[in-house]
RNA sequence: GGCGCGUUGGUGUAGUUGGUUAACACGCCGCCCUCUCAAGGCGGAGAUCACGAGUUCGAGCCUCGUACGCGCUACCA
């Protein structure tokens, strides 16, 4: 039997990391066990479902390289007759019957609490006795008739009060559930027959043919009542494998609403990831190969050694501060993108630099056709110690624009440092021009002969040249960016830095 | 409240028939390299493997209990 898995986000709002690892550790299953790999959108929720969302969840899905579905993708709210039609089913083979309860209203907010209270107040009297509903043996025919005479009724899932329900997770092992425990579930919702989630999903997966079904822990202990309903309805019951949470780093959930824009998915395309390098990272969370505990997988290496025994069962931090920039997010993600941006193929990384380039108003068109080689070269140079993509228009803008800021910290340090250097730069510019041919070396000694004339120290006029030739600072070495930058352009920044002196 | 799941350094993890000083990565500190900062190399701090019992010659690995955390419990998804 080929693996059938699928990836069922509900389209309110946009892809969150612990979805997107979800997404990512189903499609890694698909492709390492030769299986398919199917999307649907649960879109039930009209009010909160948009198509904005729907596309914000594809796009960041094909950020991380999947958008090879094997089939259509399909939208869960075109299936309510379906079912529809499968709790009918179950009505009239007695497996499901007709609750004639007026419906409750319920204050969405504290619904946890409720349930609690509830709880409480019952098992203070005789305890909860799930099957004490009055229209559970409600004869069918005087079903039928308060029905056909339009009393509003919702349907309920008839759970039989004897035995226990039980199944193995690929990932937390045997989980038993006692049937006392488990209500007659609400299968559609009273006055419009809307199918509730629980029906939904284990139509849809019937329909699907899904054989595994790979997601949130969140979802563990629903998974008896879904069983229940496979089972009613006579279809196979799929392999479930449940993920560990991700957590915010005080432990709670991973919210929107709580924790914004670090937990969105389109945050780390907008701020320069690497898509492979975010891949890589998440991963990683609650999952490892084993073994050597490797981190650094390529695509191929994912695919390939990926193994629902290898995820694990407690749950994952994602550690991120939002009083520290520089810790907005994951340190080892930000880490595993760094280390990406200065190892992968350059040719690979180029269009990435091209598109951050263009987006900044500073592509030109040589770059693509005379002066690529100096891309290239420039791109390498600076690589090795950018964290991401933004980092060629920010910290990396004066390679590319005459136009520049000069850090305030970096003139405090290398240009306000000696007073002699509002003569000695010009000096050093006029020395610049005269050099030729224009290369490291040349730049070198030109550099080095200059602060020996002067008897200054060489790193005096280093760092104060990196400083004006690039507002930086950091950086390269310097007679790297030297030629890099092009003699005419450095002896103008030499000039220009003099006034900050 | 009930039920379920989890607990290895700050974080992510390895530790798969129980067997000497608990391993790796990120982060942190120091040294080397050096024109700066990274990278790289070397070294270091940091874990009585949540706690308490038990089984055993021997337990991070097995059993039980406790604590804490998380999840579910809905005519939400």
């Amino acid at each position: 039997m080929t693996v059938r898995v699928r990836f069922a986000p509900s389209p309110t709002g946009y892809l969150h990391i612990g979805a997107a690892r979800t997404a990512l550790f189903n499609w890694l299953y698909a492709r390492k066990e030769g299986g398919k790999f199917l999307l649907r959108v649960e879109d039930t929720d009209l009010q909160r479902s948009t198509d904005e969302s729907t596309r914000s969840i594809l796009e960041g899905l094909a950020w991380l390289g999947i958008s090879d579905y094997d089939e259509e993708i399909v939208f869960q709210s075109q299936s309510a007759d379906k079912h529809r039609e499968a709790a009918a089913r179950l009505v009239r083979e007695g497996k499901a019957y007709r609750d004639f309860t007026p419906k409750g209203e319920r204050a969405d907010s504290n619904v946890k609490q409720e349930i609690a209270e509830r709880a409480r107040a019952q098992s203070e009297g005789s305890g909860t006795d799930h099957r004490a509903n009055p229209y559970r043996d409600l004869p069918p025919e005087e079903s039928e008739r308060r029905a056909a005479a339009g009393e509003p009724y919702a349907v309920r899932l008839k759970v039989s009060p004897e035995g226990r329900t039980s199944f193995a997770d690929a990932v937390y092992g045997e989980q038993t559930r006692d049937h006392s425990e488990i209500e007659d579930l609400v299968l559609l919702r009273s006055g419009d027959l809307s199918p509730l989630y629980n029906l939904s999903v284990v139509v849809d997966d019937i329909e699907m043919g899904i054989t595994h079904v790979i997601r949130g822990q969140d979802h563990l202990t629903n998974t008896h009542k879904q069983i229940l309903i496979y089972e009613a309805l006579g279809a196979r019951v799929p392999v479930f494998a449940h993920l560990p949470l991700i957590l915010a780093p005080n432990k709670a959930k991973l919210s929107k609403r709580k924790h914004g824009e670090v937990v969105s998915l389109t945050t780390y395309r907008d701020r320069g990831f690497i898509p492979a390098a975010f891949r890589n990272y998440l991963a990683l969370l609650g999952w490892s190969p084993g073994e050597e505990n490797k981190e650094l997988m390529s695509l191929e290496e994912l695919k390939s050694l990926f193994s629902l025994e290898g995820v694990h069962r407690s749950n994952a931090v994602f550690n991120f501060s939002d009083s520290d920039p520089r810790q907005w997010t994951d340190q080892k993600a930000l880490w595993m993108n760094a280390e990406y941006v200065r190892t992968m193929p350059l040719e690979e990384l180029l269009p990435m630099a091209r598109g951050e380039l263009e987006s900044a108003g500073l592509w030109r068109p040589e770059y693509g056709a005379e002066r690529a080689d100096w891309l290239g070269r420039t791109v390498e140079l600076i690589r090795q110690r950018f964290i991401t993509l933004k980092d060629f228009t920010g910290q990396g803008r004066a390679y590319f624009s005459d136009e520049f800021e000069l850090d305030p910290a970096a003139v405090a340090k290398n240009l306000k440092k000696d007073a002699a250097l509002g003569e000695l730069l010009p000096a050093l510019a006029e020395r610049v021009e005269a050099v030729e041919p224009w290369n490291v070396e040349t730049a070198e000694h030109a550099l080095r002969a200059f602060a020996e004339e002067r008897g200054v120290k060489a790193g005096l006029l280093i760092n104060a040249s990196r400083t004006a030739l690039t507002g930086q600072a950091v950086g390269p070495s310097m007679f790297d960016v030297f030629e890099v930058v092009g003699r005419e352009r450095s002896a103008a920044r030499l000039r220009s830095a003099a006034q900050f002196v």
